[in-house]
RNA sequence: GGGCGCUUAGCUCAGUUGGUUAGAGCACUUCCUUUACACGGAAGGGGUCGGGGGUUCGAGUCCCUCAGCGCCCA
């Protein structure tokens, strides 16, 4: 039994909640250089990131849990790399989700609407639900293993930045940037209230079109219309045609009589109707329709509003008052069918607008709102990106953010909602506005006591657009906002670039002056492991909870990191986790074998000769070394260019098919050795492991952090303790492997050891073919030319590696005579004999050798055509020196083939 | 209507200044319980990179074009 024996299989489940509790309380969440401490140090480079504010009553999804992932990711490494790091936690209210969801609750048990209930009980309600479950989410982004700072944890209705959006507020509407008055909004008539031109959907879909006749005042003629909402005909103020229209020019300037109602109204031309689009004319109803609105004012038109806040038709809708839109569409077309004034209904396809929340369609409704004025604004957000001051990752998507930015409309901040910051602005009874940043006591025009506030709240996106600086202390000028704003990078989906990350950008210039973060990054969408979109209904929905349950947080992370290019959506399958849950097993075991083996270390230290403080490297610790820094530059550059996907699949290959498959099966050989050997072997071991670690540890911070403790635990108790003197308590601050300048032996020895995986791999293969028993060892014969010390000198892991019999392995240059009933093998240079005896039949062999020969043949034609081109005058000298080495390796194994036929 | 993305092995995907005989995971075939790991090891089969054209010594990678799928904006 060894001093620190693990068990054999990865227990996640244990492991993640302790490793939690130990960088909590161990307090590396929090940023190493905090301007709220006397020792700190303002010239110190701070890295940090807002998270996403999650709904505070939501649950965790699968779109949380890349979120974090890619962010825990992006904060490990610069942490690592000894950045004062800051991720700042909080969440938002979420506006109507959560007033649907108290609304829906108190519903439930108490059997009450929040009207009946009142607005400040309602409140009360509301604060209390999210009291109840506000933790839930932020304790799910901890099993995530989220690393960080929960002392600066922020809500969007606390009162700090409830301040914030006051002071925004108040900036805006002091600098006339932002206007209250009636005009054409959507309207959301279930959840009774506006929503954004980007909280609406537009979907095609299956509908009717209704054609009728426009009767003529005072002639026996009419114009045919066709709508696909004949309910707005209620509405209507006009009919119009084109002013060339053959057809109805005829009509221009005469008066049309709108069915059942019998209301007059005039014949316009305009432009804007397309002739060849339906019946050519279009009924007007500026009330209810974005282009007719556009037209009304052109042609100063009167508005007519016929729905109410519940999209029932009102007081202007004659007989149909009271009644629902569609109820009022089939009474008003049934009518109009008795007078004859219908022509046809046929079925057609368009696009339909619906809430991006409830699904219901929204309707286009003159309400009295308050706006943003935003082209200044937008003008402002579109120069940052524009000269680079902001980068966007992947960089497509800064044409979709100026397209975007530069056909932006006002934007409605009003919410006919009570679950928000409310408006700041109070009326007096002769319809004055306050607006100030303290709540007034009067009318600031005419000194009237008499005032109350306005009874809308503002958009939820309004409170979060100010998230990168309201969270550090904005509007006061507090030592976090002073140092670590501006932020570093805005982590967040491609879908809400224009609901946030825009926004944050607008704000962020408008009210600090700076940008709010110099890079945006955007991932994808998660979708099923076929592509489809995840959802209830489906029944395909991946609950990340489940997941992490199953395989561990480690697991789910990398494979949404490794999963995953910048922008692109990413399709996520359990086996996919699966198989990284594996890795994490193997890393544990590799983890195991390792401090086994440094426990059972004699006290010898690994040898150094008096000239050299460093030990004698054997070459397979060369090659692995070697591998490592390549890694190590690799990795780098990936992370520069945000690839993180391609750096966690090259940790991947180098840990499981470089470190473990190779260089642990050596040093087995050698740890067997024992003395300066096994140390060497051990030292090698460890310092490539400890850094495989640090690399990998913004992926599956939980499992390496586990293994490196233990690691570190193991040395400090051996030998080898020297190895680990400059490492501090936990690998979440571990230094940053860095890459270091080639020293030029590097080629050389990855070459040599190359040629030794050959030689195994192709002897492994004979054996695989001729059914040799793995357990049967066998005498091998090599014939090797310049390469013979080298062989000589690595026999001993060959034998090991290939199954030979280190007493029956004969290495020589040349060979007068090959040996009679053996399998010939040839590696470049290098010829195997396997004296397999009676297992050798000497046509397959032939035939065997022929085809090796033709393939290096064709090798020699492509090779020799090649560089017989001009691909040696055009091509880089190294690359045709490469391709020259090729051919001559392949012209020698040909040869050698060639003999053997012999 | 405008813009963008995708189309690479049976499945899901990597492949970023154009440069070996295009890779991984899963699945598949054969063998192996060798004292880190069967959540494992060894060996192997399988694609000419959606179609067409072009640039280039050289194209999965750049350009044009067509097709299919998807997304965004209007």
């Amino acid at each position: 039994m060894t001093k620190h024996e693990l068990p054999k299989a990865y227990d996640f489940k244990s492991t993640e909640p302790r490793i939690y509790a130990m960088w909590e309380a161990g307090d590396y969440f929090k940023p190493w250089n905090d301007p709220n401490k006397p020792d700190f140090d303002p010239n110190v480079e701070p890295f940090v990131i807002s998270i996403p504010p999650p709904n505070v009553t939501g649950e965790l999804h699968i779109g949380h849990a890349m979120f974090v992932s890619i962010e825990d990711l992006m904060i490990r490494y610069h942490r690592m790399k000894g950045y004062s790091t800051l991720w700042v936690p909080g969440t938002d209210h979420a506006g109507i989700a959560t007033q649907l969801m108290v609304e829906r609750d108190i519903l439930r048990t108490e059997e009450v609407t929040r009207e009946e209930m009142g607005r400040e009980k309602f409140l009360e309600r509301t604060w209390e639900w999210k009291r109840k479950y506000g933790s839930m989410i932020t304790n799910q982004i901890r099993r995530l293993g989220a690393s960080c700072d929960w002392s600066r944890e922020r809500f969007t209705l606390d009162d700090g930045l409830s301040r914030a959006v006051r002071e925004a507020f108040v900036h805006l509407y002091e600098k006339g940037l932002i206007y209250r008055g009636p005009r054409l909004i959507n309207w959301s008539p279930g959840l009774k209230t506006a929503v954004s031109d980007l909280e609406v959907e537009y979907e095609e879909e299956e509908a009717r079109l209704y054609y009728f006749k426009y009767m003529l005042k005072d002639l026996d003629e009419f114009i045919p219309v066709a709508t696909i909402r004949p309910e707005t005909i209620l509405g209507d103020t006009a009919v119009a045609v084109h002013p060339d229209d053959d057809r109805y020019k005829k009509f221009i300037g005469r008066t049309a009589i709108v069915p059942i109602l019998n209301r007059e109204i005039p014949v316009i031309a305009d432009e804007y109707v397309s002739m060849e689009f339906g019946t050519g004319a279009l009924k007007i109803t500026p009330g209810h329709d974005p282009n007719d609105y556009a037209i009304a004012h052109r042609h100063n038109l009167p508005i007519i509003s016929m729905l109410d806040v519940e999209a029932k038709v009102n007081e202007h809708g004659g007989k149909y008052q009271g009644q629902d839109r569609f109820e009022a569409r089939r009474n008003l077309w049934a009518d109009m069918k008795e007078a004859g004034l219908v022509i046809k209904e046929e079925p057609y396809r368009t696009t339909i607008p619906r809430s991006q929340r409830g699904g219901e369609i929204v309707e286009p409704m003159i309400s009295e709102q308050w706006f943003v004025k935003i082209e200044p604004l937008a003008k402002a957000a579109l120069e940052a990106v524009k000269d680079g001051r902001i980068k966007i990752v992947p960089e497509r998507f800064e044409k979709i953010y100026y397209n975007w930015m530069e056909n932006i409309k006002d934007w409605c901040i009003s919410r006919q909602l009570w679950w928000g910051h409310r408006i700041p602005v109070w009326y007096c009874p002769d319809g004055h506005m306050t607006c100030t940043r303290e709540d007034p006591t009067q009318c600031a025009i005419c000194g009237s006591k008499d005032i109350h506030q306005d009874e809308d709240v503002l958009d939820t996106w309004f409170s979060s657009g100010l998230w990168p600086f309201s969270t550090l202390g904005w509007p006061e000028e507090t030592p976090d906002y002073k140092y670590f704003y501006p932020t570093s990078y805005m982590e967040t989906g491609y879908d809400i670039l224009f609901f946030w990350v825009a926004r944050m950008i607008m704000s962020g210039l408008e009210y600090t002056g700076k940008i709010p973060f110099h890079t945006v990054y955007l991932h994808g969408l998660v979708r099923d492991e076929h592509g489809q979109k995840m959802s209830k209904t489906k029944g395909n929905v991946i609950d990340p909870l489940d997941v992490m349950d199953q395989f561990g947080t480690d697991a789910l992370r990398f494979t949404l990191l490794v999963g995953s290019t910048p922008g692109n959506d990413t399709n996520v399958g359990l086996k996919k986790v699966e198989a990284n849950r594996n890795f994490a097993n193997k890393l544990w075991n590799v983890g195991r074998f390792l401090i086994n083996a440094i426990d059972n270390l004699g006290d010898q230290r690994p040898e150094t000769s008096p000239q050299s403080p460093v030990p004698n490297y054997s070459l397979a610790d060369s090659w692995i070394w070697a591998k490592l820094q390549q890694l190590i530059r690799d990795v780098e550059r990936q992370f520069q260019n945000f690839q993180y996907g391609q750096a966690g699949q090259q940790i991947y290959d180098f840990i499981w098919s470089d470190f473990a498959d190779w260089y642990v099966e050596i040093a087995k050989l050698e740890l067997a050795g024992g003395g300066s050997r096994a140390s060497r072997a051990a030292d090698t071991l460890a310092r490539v492991f400890d850094m495989s670690l640090r690399l990998l540890h913004p992926f599956t911070p939980f499992v390496t952090e586990e293994i490196w403790g233990h690691l570190r635990k193991t040395l400090q108790e051996s030998p080898l303790k020297d190895i680990c003197a400059d490492w501090p308590d936990a690998l979440i601050v571990a230094k940053w492997p860095e890459p270091r300048p080639l020293e030029g032996w590097e080629a050389d020895k990855i070459a040599d050891f190359e040629l030794i995986q050959e030689i195994v791999r192709s002897i492994r293969n004979l054996r695989a073919e001729k059914n040799v028993a793995p357990s049967r060892k066998i005498a091998a014969t090599f014939v090797a030319g310049v390469k013979t010390d080298l062989l000589k000198e690595q026999s001993q892991i060959i034998a090991s590696l290939a199954g030979l019999d280190p007493l029956q392995i004969m290495i020589r240059p040349l060979l007068k005579e090959k040996p009679a009933d053996a399998t010939a093998l040839v590696i470049g240079s290098v010829e195997i004999y396997l004296p397999l005896a009676g297992m050798v039949d000497l046509a397959e062999e032939k035939s065997r050798l022929e085809k090796e020969l033709k393939e290096a043949e064709s090798h020699i034609e492509r090779l020799e055509k090649l560089l017989s081109s001009d691909f040696t005058n055009k091509a880089p000298a190294a690359l045709v020196q490469k391709e020259r080495d090729k051919l001559v390796g392949y012209k020698e194994t040909a040869e050698k083939i060639k003999a053997q036929l012999k």
